[in-house]
DNA sequence: GTCTATAATTCGATAGAC
DNA sequence: GTCTATCGAATTATAGAC
C-alpha cells in the first residue's frame, strides 16, 4: 500500500464520521479535511471534489459489508443447513456493519440525500448485496427450513434493517459487546423470542462458525434509547 | 383545528419531507416553503426558523408513533397474554412508521445531524418510549413467555431497528400492504423463521387486535433494495 | 503533497408593502 | 398572512507559493 494510499485512508475515514454526523449537504469539507489533518485544499490533490468523497464513502460501506457476509457464509461448513448460511449471513453482517461504523451510519443516513446520480450508481451496489441475500433465504426454504408462507423480499429488509440500526445504538462500553448483538439477532430471527419455541437449535446453529470478525469499533457519543 | 393550524401542519408536513430528502443542513427553506406552497419569507410568521421547524418534525415522528402504538396494546383484550400485547406494539409501530413516512425518516437520517441541543431534547422522547417498551419486555419475561437468556435492551433496539427500516423501503405500489409487513415482523420476532417452530401461535396472537389503521401512505421514488 | 488566499456563489433571516 | 427585496454570513473550488 502506498503512503498517498494511507493518506486516501484516512480522508475516506473522517469522510464518513462528517458524512454522517453532519449530512451530505452540512458536512463541510473543511471539517473532513480538519478530522484528516489537513487543510481544505489539500483534498483536493486527492478527490476532485465533495461527491467522488461521499460515494466511495457509499460504495465502501457496502462492498465491506458483503465481503464480511460472504466469507462467514463460505467458512461455514458443508454439511450445514442452509439455515445455518442465513445464521452465518446475519452474523457476518451484525459484525461487520459494527467494525465499519460510520460507513453503515453514513449508508443509513445520506444515502437518500445525495444527488440522483450518486444514488442511481450506488443502486446497483445495493442490489448486488440484496440478490446474494435472497438465494440464501430462498435456498433456507427450498431446504424447507424456513416457513413456506413468508415472504422472503420482506424478511430479508427486516432482518437488513434490525442489523444496520444496530450501527445507530450500539456503544462498545455497553453491556453487550459485538457478538452478543449478532448472536441475539440471529436467535431472534431464526427461532423467535416466545419462551417455548424452538430452544432446541440445529447442530452448529447459535454461533456460526468463521473467524470471530468482532473487533467493534463503537462511534461517537452516547446517542439513543428508544426511538 | 383553525386555519393557521391547517397551514402550521402542511408547512411540517413540507418539512419532513424536505428535511429527510436533503438532511437537516441541505434542506433550504425555501423548498420547504415552496413544498408547502409559499414563498420563503412567509415560513416565518409560522415558525422562528429552521431550528424550530426540524424539532418539531422529529417531536411528532415519536409522538405519533408512541400514541399508535399504546393505543394497540391497550385495545388488547384483557385476558390476552404479555407476550400478545408485545405482538400488538410491534405490530403498531410498523403501522405508524408507515403511515407517517416521512417523520420516520426525518428521525433515522438527521436526527443525528442536528444541533446538540436539539437532539438533547429530542432524546427525552425518545428514552420514554423506549422505557414504554422496555415494560412490556419485561412483562413479557416475567411471565415466562420470553426466553429467560434474552438481553432485552438489546432486543429492542433490534425491533424498532426492523420497523424503522420500512419506512426506507416500503413502496405502497409492492406486493405487501403495511399490515402483511407488520404481520411478518411479529411473527418472525416472536416464533421465528425456522419451519419447525411455533406453527402454533397463541391464541389472539398473529394478528393483535385493535383498528386497523393501516392507510399505507408510502413516499418517493424506487429507493432500496440490497443495503 | 500541503499550504494560504481569494473569487464567486448561495442561502438564511429581516424589513416593510399590501 | 403572504409577498418582494436585500443585507450579511458562510463555504466551495481554484490559483499559485513552498
Amino acid at each position: 500500500m502506498r503512503k498517498s494510499d494511507v493518506t486516501r485512508e484516512r480522508i475516506l475515514d473522517a469522510a464518513a464520521l462528517v458524512f454522517s454526523e453532519k449530512g451530505y449537504a452540512g458536512a463541510r469539507l473543511a471539517d473532513i479535511a480538519a478530522a484528516a489533518g489537513m487543510q481544505t485544499g489539500s483534498l483536493y490533490y486527492h478527490f476532485p471534489g465533495r461527491d467522488e468523497l461521499v460515494e466511495e464513502v457509499l460504495r465502501q460501506g457496502v462492498a465491506r459489508t458483503h465481503d464480511s457476509v460472504r466469507e462467514r457464509v463460505e467458512a461455514v461448513a458443508d454439511g450445514a443447513s442452509a439455515l445455518d448460511r442465513v445464521r452465518a449471513a446475519i452474523a457476518g453482517h451484525v459484525l461487520a456493519v459494527l467494525r465499519i461504523g460510520d460507513y453503515t451510519s453514513a449508508n443509513i443516513r445520506i444515502f437518500g440525500q445525495v444527488p440522483d446520480e450518486i444514488r442511481e450508481r450506488h443502486l446497483v451496489d445495493q442490489r448486488r448485496y440484496g440478490a446474494y441475500w435472497n438465494e440464501l433465504l430462498e435456498a433456507a426454504r427450498a431446504a424447507g427450513e424456513i416457513r413456506a408462507d413468508a415472504d422472503l423480499s420482506v424478511v430479508r429488509m427486516l432482518i437488513l434493517g434490525a442489523a444496520n440500526w444496530s450501527a445507530e445504538w450500539y456503544r462498545p462500553d455497553g453491556g453487550s459487546g459485538p457478538d452478543e448483538v449478532a448472536d441475539e439477532l440471529v436467535r431472534m430471527v431464526c427461532d423467535g423470542l416466545a419462551a417455548g419455541a424452538a430452544t432446541g437449535k440445529r447442530p452448529g446453529a447459535g454461533r456460526p462458525a468463521a473467524p470471530a470478525a468482532s473487533g467493534g469499533s463503537g462511534r461517537g457519543p452516547a446517542r439513543s434509547a428508544g426511538r
